[in-house]
DNA sequence: ATTATTGTTGGTAG
DNA sequence: TCTACCAACAATAA
């Protein structure tokens, strides 16, 4: 599911459900999405707490509690999350999709006098769901989030140019360097610029570096766009391989870049 | 049967 | 300490 505006778009509709309402039951149903918390700790820590507020930072969401304490959420490759209505579960024709059977964690939450369940769904279960009472490494180690954050050029050319051996890809979708940013949108923003995925980080010029911010806030306000509108997103690059570039006509090629493939335009994404 | 998939982490080696 | 590389995690879909 999920790269930045998947998440963002994920929060959206979690706030919703859940800012401001009430935990009255958690129930871990694959003890592995909760670890290393204990599941009968991580029940605990969240019963009766009422949700203050959700936050997004790169692919990483948190859940503040009343008590000051969080859960950050990570949904791994396949996670997501589902509302069930209390009418649905009396109603066993009600719309319950059949991935429902990787219902991994469920919580029963009330606001405003309705008492619904947030299940947490992930079939290949690589997400996690962890309780901690601070913020935990993988949160505060996050570089600087787009989309809340924006983008900071000089601090984004002071990164690129420390890592001399790796391509612009790579450290595009390294969540240090800049929050959120995953295959398909660092794919896109490249295509966007006109940069070769391949081409050395630390090799990219004032003008490209302007370039290839605004292809970033163009790849994710267009994906976050389409989600909010149901609709697909029909990306330039990803998952188009030997078909037409749309920007100038040539056929588009794959290879691979630190084990994740790249799709590009050979003819109008040139080396730095 | 084989291969590929929107991601992170922990080990190893340099 | 920093960087690079790889296997592992797991379930489908083509």
């Amino acid at each position: 599911m999920p790269e930045l505006p998947e998440v963002e778009h994920v929060r959206r509709r979690l706030a919703r459900w859940m800012k401001g309402a009430r935990i009255v039951r958690v129930d871990v149903l694959d003890t592995r999405m909760v670890r290393p918390t204990k599941p009968a700790v991580f029940v605990d820590a969240l019963t009766g707490r009422t949700v203050t507020s959700i936050e997004r930072r790169g692919k990483w969401l948190r859940l503040r509690l009343d008590d000051d304490h969080r859960v950050f959420a990570h949904l791994g490759m396949t996670g997501w999350f589902e509302h069930e209505r209390a009418a649905d579960r009396s109603n066993p024709h009600a719309a319950v999709g059949h991935h429902l059977r990787f219902e991994r964690v469920r919580f029963v939450v009330t606001k405003r006098a309705k008492r619904d369940a947030i299940v947490y769904v992930d079939p290949r279960r690589w997400g996690r769901l962890i309780f901690s009472r601070d913020d935990i490494a993988s949160w505060t180690d996050l570089g600087p989030d787009p989309l809340a954050d924006g983008i900071d050029l000089d601090a984004l050319a002071a990164r690129l140019a420390r890592r001399k051996r790796a391509s612009i890809k790579e450290v595009l979708m390294d969540q240090t360097v800049i929050a959120g940013i995953g295959n398909i949108q660092a794919a896109e923003s490249l295509w966007k610029a006109g940069i070769d995925p391949r081409s050395p980080a630390s090799r990219i010029g004032r003008a490209d570096l302007v370039k290839l911010a605004a292809a970033l806030r163009w790849t994710i306000e267009r994906t976050l766009k389409d989600l909010a509108g149901h609709a697909k997103s029909p990306f330039r690059v990803y998952g188009r391989n030997r078909l037409p570039c749309s920007r100038c006509g040539a056929t588009l090629e794959r290879f691979e870049l630190g084990g994740r493939t790249t799709t590009y335009c050979p003819a109008c994404q040139r080396p730095l």
